[in-house]
DNA sequence: TTGCGTGCAAAGGTTTTGCATGGCA
DNA sequence: TGCCATGCAAAACCTTTGCACGCAA
């Protein structure tokens, strides 16, 4: 695996604060969702049925703290309840380009472009506002599903 | 006005149901507030405001029924708690709108901008993805926040 | 008069928070 | 040892629901 972080860091490495049992199993529960999108809730009983308990509001602080630090996507689902989290494969260089979530079949889409870094420009001059970009999800309809109906 | 519908009926004319005092009030609240997104709590506390209470409830069960009949517009925008609902005004259906969000106080700031409107449509050229825009949030350090340092 | 609409209060679900305890570095 | 992390329970929120009463048609 390589890895973008200077002397072989990995990315899950990155995230700051002490190394516990809890946090371990956390971040293995996402990685092995990779894809999908997951709850707090969901998380919690993964962890549960695993008979490795971890308490509610650790995952909670966690995933929080992780989304952060750009090491996992949070975003939310029209017409869900709960907040979704979705692990940031590592090889990939998250901090540098933005995402765009399908709202149908929930594809993170990863995009590099520089009209849209420009946009970080644009709103600084005129909107006076010191943009996140690494935080910020583009919702819509990917190709696929759209060319699928 | 220039009503869409055949026959000079008006769009807040196809809700289903009796017509009451508490119902005209709440599309009153949605009309005036076209262009931008507004919660249950926001209605409710408008009216209330005007001395014209309608309870929650209501607000609640009203707005999900015209959501239901394409009236309002519901969709949750990332990162916020409550669910938002837009009138959807026969002139300004297409038109699209984005928000900031800033990081330390929480301010929502609601934005309309030619540049960022662009936005959708180079994202839909280059990169084949059909922006939902009104749902994505731009996070980042709000003026006030950045000058208050 | 009939049945839908309203408002209150209670219930239900999600997320945050306070605080004492636990455990990493 | 000094902090940060954890877990529990309570609080804070948002939304839904049950029920008695009100009101439009």
């Amino acid at each position: 695996m390589i890895s973008i972080i200077k002397g072989g860091e990995k990315l899950e490495n990155r995230a700051s604060g002490y190394k516990t049992r809890q946090r371990d199993l956390i971040l293995d529960v996402l990685k092995k969702h990779g894809s999908g999108h997951l709850t707090v809730e969901d998380v919690t009983k993964l962890l549960n049925d695993n008979s490795t308990a971890v308490g509610k509001s650790t995952v909670y602080r966690y995933l929080e703290k992780l989304a952060e630090e750009g090491i996992v996507k949070k975003y939310t689902v029209d017409g869900e309840r709960s907040v979704c989290y979705q692990y940031l494969d590592s090889h990939k260089a998250c901090s540098n380009h933005y995402h765009m979530k399908c709202e149908k079949c929930g594809k993170l889409i990863h995009m590099e472009c520089e009209t849209v870094d420009k946009l970080t420009e644009h709103i600084f001059t005129h909107h006076n506002f010191r943009l996140n970009g690494s935080k910020c999800v583009f919702y819509g309809i990917c190709d696929d599903c759209y060319k699928g109906e």
